[in-house]
DNA sequence: GGCGAAACTGAGTGTGCGCTCAGTTTTTCT
DNA sequence: AGAAAAACTGAGCGCACACTCAGTTTCGCC
């Protein structure tokens, strides 16, 4: 099981930095060790191997927010909205080539084509924004979030917001420890109530 | 100067639709009707023809914002901001192929190594953050904009909230259309002076 | 019309790719 | 220990790729 597991790594890592068509199989054999027959009697195919990294990708990251939510109570929910915020660029960085990968176009142009990809690429997005909208709705109860906010669109806004951020530091563009109390005041004016 | 056009055009939809790996020169010749060896004969590369598609958007792009900027007067920052955004989106729909080539990662990873690359994509982001900063900083002297929002770094959080709703669009995950409205109420709510 | 330059052609070349498969080693279990 | 199953190997296959080049057509100008 070892060569498996060395394989999926390596590979996450190549497919989130080089891109998937940039990657040959022959690279992943090298960089593993594993003779390049192995890759494929583990994983048919190249394409099988990203769709198993996506898998692992989507469990992780549900499982990563789901025991967040568990472990922490929030005071209100412009409170929560400030954690979850945090908690995202925390995870960000944690699983850094999971979230380069969840932003290279590949993954869209398979799910057109293959349902797997859509599936799982939708999971994850969901889960993300759900919490999001969750601590909204719970902010419109408590009276910390301003009633006229759209709780689903601004999630979707919010949302984009904060992986642009994690964007800019993915690519180099701009160092995102810079930008973090700019983005917890922004995120805070957009959605409290006055 | 017929087949040297063709090749750019069909070569921007492709590089932006398909990916740069995924697009070959085979495919292009055969969509533009120029053989193969033409398409070298003009642009000695294929990364030399994306060089060129790279430099045409930038020169687009400036140009575009440049005119609406002359074409226009703002009666405050706060309506700038708004205006901003809007004509963002705007040009977005129109010169889709382009600014979903923006958004490609294989433009980075030639960026790495190429320096042409790079002076390009930096002309292109820093002539878009700094009209959401101009505005930033024209509604500070204005007293629309409160006075504790740092310039910079806010159009920059702006500017990533826009782009990312362009991504929404883009990748047909959510439509673009739907969330206008609350964009432009959350753009006025994270920038507005109480 | 003639001539040099520019535009264009497409068969050909070497290279690297994803993937197969017949065979070998390692593990698991009685 | 021995047999069956699982893991692993790497040479080899067919194919598509970016790019070349010797030759042909078109263009611009006197």
């Amino acid at each position: 099981m070892k060569k498996k597991e060395a394989i999926l790594k390596v590979a996450t890592v190549l497919f989130a930095t080089k891109g998937f068509a940039d990657t040959s199989t022959q690279e992943l054999s090298r960089l593993t060790g594993a003779a390049e027959g192995t890759i494929f009697y583990h994983y048919k195919s190249k394409e099988r191997l990203l769709l198993v990294i996506l898998e692992k990708t989507r469990d992780d990251i549900v499982d990563q927010f789901g025991r967040f939510l568990e472990s922490r109570s929030f005071v209100s929910g412009i409170e929560m909205i400030e954690e979850v915020v945090s908690f995202y660029l925390y995870l960000a960085g944690l699983m850094e080539n999971q979230f380069q990968l969840l932003h290279r176009h590949f993954l869209y142009k398979f799910s057109e084509s293959n349902p797997e990809f859509r599936k799982n690429l939708e999971a994850i997005y969901n889960c993300l924004v759900d919490f999001f909208e969750k601590a909204i709705l719970t902010g419109q109860e408590d009276g910390s979030i301003a009633s006229d906010v759209h709780p689903r669109k601004s999630a979707l806004i919010l949302f984009t917001m904060v992986d642009g951020v994690v964007r800019f530091k993915n690519d180099n563009l701009y160092d995102a420890g810079a930008l973090f109390n700019e983005l917890l005041k922004s995120s805070r004016r957009m959605l409290q109530a006055h």
